[in-house]
DNA sequence: CCTTGTCGGATTGTTGAACAACTGGCTACC
DNA sequence: GGTAGCCAGTTGTTCAACAATCCGACAAGG
């Protein structure tokens, strides 16, 4: 049918076609957006501090209309806010966002654990180790006491758990929802060892699911929650 | 404590504030996108069918840039597929995608029902009654033919479903994936009866959730997903 | 016949400037 | 003390320009 040369340009196209996302392809808007959504992760930016469209740009080196396009990205996503002919505002999470993000999460995750059990083992345990890979960075982070790349890990676990039900989109609703998390962290400045009592038990729900124990390791994970939940809206007052 | 006129002042102020949002205090971009959204889940605008900055902006009577800004929403939505330096389009649902949406409101709605047992009984009642006046919708859009109003009909069952949670963010997630499912629905355009079948499933459902039995209308739920989603599938081939 | 090089029109990406609309604070006035 | 009006600064939106890129057409070459 096919000469092995036709079949040779074909491998080609598919290998390059994985590559294509490096070829730049990606707008200064964008980029800008990427770069503000770091800032604000990593607590660089405080929330409730304003974005002036034109110091910003020019700190950023791009023009206003650039600029406000990738505000409007970083609004949908729910890490800054826009008042009508105010400007925008890194957000600023209340209490009730708080117990919300935690509702969204508990769906989500436990979902997914649930999920887990329809998984063909060899993904699964492909699944299973990103989990304990996870687990694993943050427990080296945590004996060298860089809490906030304890805190990344963590969020990676929270991920991982996610990613068993084996569905991008909800890949990318449990990252904008762990991103949004961050600003309640930043918010509460005070938490600098927050994340290390979870560590063990990430461990523990780990373990359940190794051993194939999903409606365990739902119920560990829910009760996880809402302790994590509780704790935080604590620090919030 | 408070005078008359301070109270009648605090009245009116939280009347006032209701309709704020009456008060335009919204966008351009925003009330484009609006308009384009509608426009897309109405199948107004066929999945593939690109839209010029150019042309699309002299019709909605919009600069460029304001344009520009309501794309970036609509893509982030994943209604529009932004290509670098080619434009925008339609976005055009493969096969992956549909098994991926069906994954996500599984887990999304299936979960609410679980999360529906510890709501507190009378704002339970208050969500079931929006489930059943959503299948009633349905029923009436079916008798008169109308089948564009039975699929609207039955995505707000299924919202109704997802806001058993309480959860604002999810409630959000799920209408942007059933929009996003409108896209199949439209692809496939032989589809004028494909919402009735399900109508009779929905009120079992809800008969369920009347009755206490969240365990198993969740399971009922899971099998019509499953159901639905294939002959879906089916008629994508 | 198929591939490759080249060219020109059309579209998008990005910028800068301009003006309208709005906000927030200041002042003067009662 | 409160209120109306004014004013500087910011945002909302448009417009025009230019650079970068895509796409189809057409020609040249194997």
């Amino acid at each position: 049918m096919a000469s092995p040369t036709a079949r040779d340009q074909a491998d080609w196209s598919d290998l390059l076609a994985g590559d294509r996302a490096l070829l730049d392809r990606t707008s200064t808007a964008e980029r800008v957006a990427d770069a503000l959504r770091q800032w604000i992760i990593d607590g660089r930016l405080r929330p409730g501090t304003q974005l002036s469209e034109h110091s910003a740009g020019k700190a950023l080196g791009v023009s206003r209309n650039t600029l406000r396009e990738a505000f409007r990205l970083l609004v949908h996503e729910r890490l800054l806010v826009h008042e009508f002919h105010r400007g925008v505002f890194v957000r600023v999470l209340a209490a009730d966002d708080v117990t919300d993000l935690y509702r969204t999460r508990r769906l989500l995750e436990t979902g997914a654990i649930r999920a887990a059990s329809d998984v063909p083992p060899d993904v699964l345990a492909e699944r299973l180790s990103a989990i304990d890979a996870a687990i694993t960075a943050a427990e080296d982070a945590a004996v060298e006491e860089h809490w906030l790349d304890v805190g990344t890990a963590n969020m990676r676990f929270h991920q991982a758990i996610t990613a068993l039900a084996g569905s991008p989109r909800a890949d990318e609703i449990m990252q904008q929802l762990t991103a949004e998390l961050r600003l309640a962290f930043h918010a509460t400045s005070a938490l600098r060892r927050f994340h290390e009592p979870y560590i063990e038990l990430n461990r523990g729900i780990a373990r359940l699911l190794g051993d194939g124990e999903f409606g365990a390791a739902a119920r560990a994970l829910d009760e996880y929650l809402t302790t994590a939940q509780r704790q935080l809206l604590d620090a919030f007052a």
